[in-house]
DNA sequence: CTCAGTGCAAAAGCTTTGCATAATA
DNA sequence: TATTATGCAAAGCTTTTGCACTGAG
């Protein structure tokens, strides 16, 4: 259910960054929040449509390559096709997923931090994101595929 | 150069997996070796191409699909559209990538290990491959966009 | 009023598939 | 000889772009 007071974070969200605010765009970084962070372009579509029946697919992917761009939004490479996003968290975290159900797990690692310090300082390196992607099979996936 | 003596070993290799052997499989699977890991489908191609005038680009994703089952090369994910192939390294290791030129540097860095025992085992969770990506701008890049 | 953002349709990547032919085991 | 792999062309999916119109500031 999306409701009304946080689209008027989103708003605020947006107006910070200069973007123009608009309906189209308030309510897509509403989507991907509430999202969770495992959508890909097309759900994030279906989903606003529900609310914007006009809205077009190029808007979505215009809005995050935007957002992308702004720092508010993550793109995660999860499997083969498409990417995913969410709303870019504050502390640092990364991704189990499972290859059978394509559940997600998610857990806390400073590898960032490793990073700078062992090898970007050493190479004059910027870091600007760091994605860690863990691939494999849960248990009740593992049960079923014997 | 592509030499006679490696070709000899890209076919044992693939013997051992019981795929037929062909001379596509062998040639595209040296290209990869040879590529340090950071070739992707249509560079491995052309290069193929070369050798091998009337080889398609079908049988390169074919046997990339195939090669990536079998556990003999893995899949890099640098950047947006397209991905990028490698010979399954002995040792764990990752990619730190600049977003202006694209360089690639390798680092050393035992996640699989870490998050097997921490987070994995606590999940029932089985690990079948680890993928780090580390973006940001390299110095000569940091420079230029000044 | 002006310029950034939108919708639509069309194009542009990248990857997969169907089918007849060729090559391996 | 029996499969399995290949080449070619065509289709599929995801993402981007051109252009006229709309709406935010």
């Amino acid at each position: 259910m999306i409701s009304i007071s946080n689209y008027g974070n989103n708003r605020r969200q947006l107006d910070v960054t200069g973007m123009r605010v608009t309906n189209q765009r308030a309510l897509i970084l509403e989507i991907i929040r509430l999202g969770q962070g495992h959508l890909d372009a097309d759900e994030i579509y279906r989903r606003a449509r529900e609310r914007q029946p006009h809205l077009s697919l190029s808007t979505v992917y215009r809005t995050l390559r935007r957002l992308k761009q702004l720092g508010l939004v993550e793109e995660l490479h999860f499997d083969e096709s498409h990417h995913h996003y969410e709303v870019k968290p504050s502390a640092e975290h990364h991704h189990l997923v499972c290859l059978g159900c394509g559940k997600v797990i998610e857990f806390r690692y400073p590898l960032a931090h490793y990073v700078k310090r062992n090898v970007a300082e050493a190479r004059d390196f910027d870091i600007i994101d760091t994605e860690v992607r863990v691939a494999g099979y849960c248990s009740s996936c593992r049960q079923s595929r014997k």
